[in-house]
DNA sequence: AATTTTCTTGACATAATTGATCAAAAGAGG
DNA sequence: CCTCTTTTGATCAATTATGTCAAGAAAATT
C-alpha cells in the first residue's frame, strides 16, 4: 500500500518544466535544456510539452533557435492550469466530476463532501501562480 | 486523459461499506449482505473488510452468526480513517509524505504547497464522521 | 536548394497498479 | 461432524503510467 490521490509523475514533471520556463521568462528554451536542468527524461518531456502547448500554456518554435516559451505572463499561469492540462480534472471521486457516475442512489450522503473538496482543492491550486513559485515573490 | 487524484474504487467501496455498517449499528452484518446492499463485488469486499479489520475500524466474527461490526462509535470513525486504511496516506505529491522523495534540490518552491494541501485535505476529511454521514444528522 | 536543428506525431514497450475472482484453510456453533 | 462465515494467498485480466524510438515537418542558415 503506497499512497494515492497524487498527481502523476508526468504532472510533476510538467510543473518543474513550467517553473524552469518561468525562471527563464522571455527566453526560448530547448526541451533538451529543460530536461537536463530539471532531470526529466527527454523524450518524455517532449510529450509533456506537447500537451502544454496544445492547451495554450506554452508556445513552441521549431528549427534552429527553436524551443519553448510560456504563452502567458507568470501571474496568469497557476498550478491548477498545469495539473489539469496533464492529468485532467482534479477530484477525490469520479462522482464529483459527473454525478451520473454515482452508481448508487441519488441520495448519497458522501457526494456533497466530494463536491466541496473538489471546489476547495481547485481553488487552492488556482491561487498559486508561477510568479509566486519562481522565487521572486 | 481521464482524471486523477482520486481515491481508488476500493476506498469508495470501503466508505459505502462502513456507511452500511453505520446504518446498521450494533448488528453483526455478513459481508454478503453488505455486498448486495451496496453493489460491491463480494469477494472484493472481503479483501476490503480485512483491511478495515486489521486497522481496528471493524470487528469480525466467524462462523454461523458471523459477520462484521464497527469497532468504534460512529462519531469516532471519519472519512480519513477509512481512506487511509485502504489507500494509504493522502497527498498530492510523494514529497509531501517523505521529503527525501524530492528528487530535485532541497529548495523546491512547490514543496510547501504540497505540504499545506495535504494538511488541509486530511483536516477536512477527518472532520467528517459517520454519525454525520449516516443520515441522522 | 541543401543541411542542420528542433519540434511533432504516432507507434511501441515495459512495468506497476487496480479491480476482481477462486480455492483452500481456519474458526465458531449447533 | 457438519455448516456457515471469515481468512489467506494465489492468480488473472485490464488499465494506466512511464518511458523510448523513429519518421516526419517546419525553421533558419549556408
Amino acid at each position: 500500500m503506497s499512497c494515492i490521490m497524487q498527481i502523476t509523475r508526468q504532472a510533476d514533471y510538467a510543473i518543474r518544466c513550467v517553473l524552469y520556463l518561468a525562471e527563464n521568462e522571455g527566453k526560448i528554451t530547448m526541451a533538451k535544456e529543460i530536461a537536463r536542468a530539471k532531470r526529466i527524461p527527454r523524450d518524455f518531456l517532449s510529450k509533456i510539452l506537447q500537451k502544454l502547448t496544445r492547451v495554450g500554456l506554452v508556445r513552441s518554435y521549431r528549427g534552429i533557435k527553436g524551443g519553448f516559451q510560456l504563452a502567458r505572463r507568470l501571474e496568469e499561469i497557476n498550478l491548477l492550469d498545469v495539473i489539469q492540462a496533464i492529468d485532467g480534472p482534479v477530484a477525490f471521486n469520479r462522482c464529483a466530476i459527473n454525478k451520473r457516475l454515482c452508481t448508487l442512489s441519488n441520495s448519497c450522503s458522501v457526494h456533497p463532501v466530494w463536491v466541496e473538496m473538489r471546489k476547495e482543492m481547485e481553488g487552492r491550486l488556482s491561487r498559486i501562480n508561477f510568479k509566486m513559485l519562481s522565487n521572486r515573490i
